[in-house]
DNA sequence: TGGAACGTACGTTTTTTATCGTACCTTGGA
DNA sequence: TCCAAGGTACGATAAAAAACGTACGTTCCA
């Protein structure tokens, strides 16, 4: 029997390690590997840089990274947008951990000790607004 | 120099695969690997009935699931806990996507149009609920 | 002027996850 | 009673993700 190959979707979605790039590049715009291997390895426990490289390499070939070669070293630019990529990401997240529901979503963090109140009362204060301005 | 194992956390994380095991037991309590399988695959693309088998048993090295063997046919249950796994799954979410701001991903479902007024309405009625009864 | 520092290229290895095949038990009914 | 149907055990295979080693190129300054 043919051995099912589930793994490649065509989806957009990053993975770990490849988030971690993106994040980066997303704050700090355009980069060289060793900035980008330099500041994630400032929080982890350092990896070596032939693996930043490759990774990065390997996400370019995968178009989510382009690249400019013109000088020696070599630039490269997240080719995916953050919101649009955090966007999706999220909705595959509800979709999957909550049934699609927000309010659901939202259920269970007020359940979540670690969600203080602050961050409620200004999530409040967004929907407020939203609001205001109204919405289909 | 040594390779590092990276991946080994002892976070209690399930993948996407394992996931879609524990919603189902916890949707449908302690159950064999047949009714696993079956409710799996009606809605996905099927996979042999010993993949799933495999993965279970997997999951159950890992102390993900327990099993009762004393009939011929095991029982499975989850080990996991569903509110607290979810939670956890959530706080790491909003932790790597969101910087740890709720209100940052409230943000980004409120620019989000699959996000529809009902649900909103809902998260405003929760949070004034929530309000009322106090908090920290 | 040559070698240390820093860079890229790229195949390879390791680990994890997902899937499958085969061997072998158990049981109920023809 | 015996065998088909349905179950488990478990090693093997495949693919993806993550990490690495080695070879080699460029630059610059002691």
């Amino acid at each position: 029997m043919k051995r099912q190959k589930k793994h490649l979707s065509n989806d957009v979605a990053p993975t770990k390690s490849e988030l971690e790039v993106l994040k980066i590049l997303w704050e700090n715009g355009p980069s060289t590997v060793r900035f980008v291997h330099d500041t994630l390895n400032e929080k982890k426990e350092a990896v070596q840089y032939t693996s930043t490289l490759k990774l990065m390499q390997v996400m370019a070939e995968k178009g989510m990274l382009t690249r400019d070669e013109s000088s020696m070293k070599h630039i490269y630019s997240a080719a995916l947008e953050e919101d649009r990529t955090k966007g999706y990401m999220l909705e595959k997240f509800v979709d999957s951990m909550y049934n699609g529901s927000v309010s659901n979503m939202v259920l269970a963090l007020l359940g979540n000790d670690k969600t203080s109140k602050k961050e409620l009362d200004k999530v409040k204060e967004l929907l407020k607004n939203f609001d205001a301005k109204g919405k289909n």
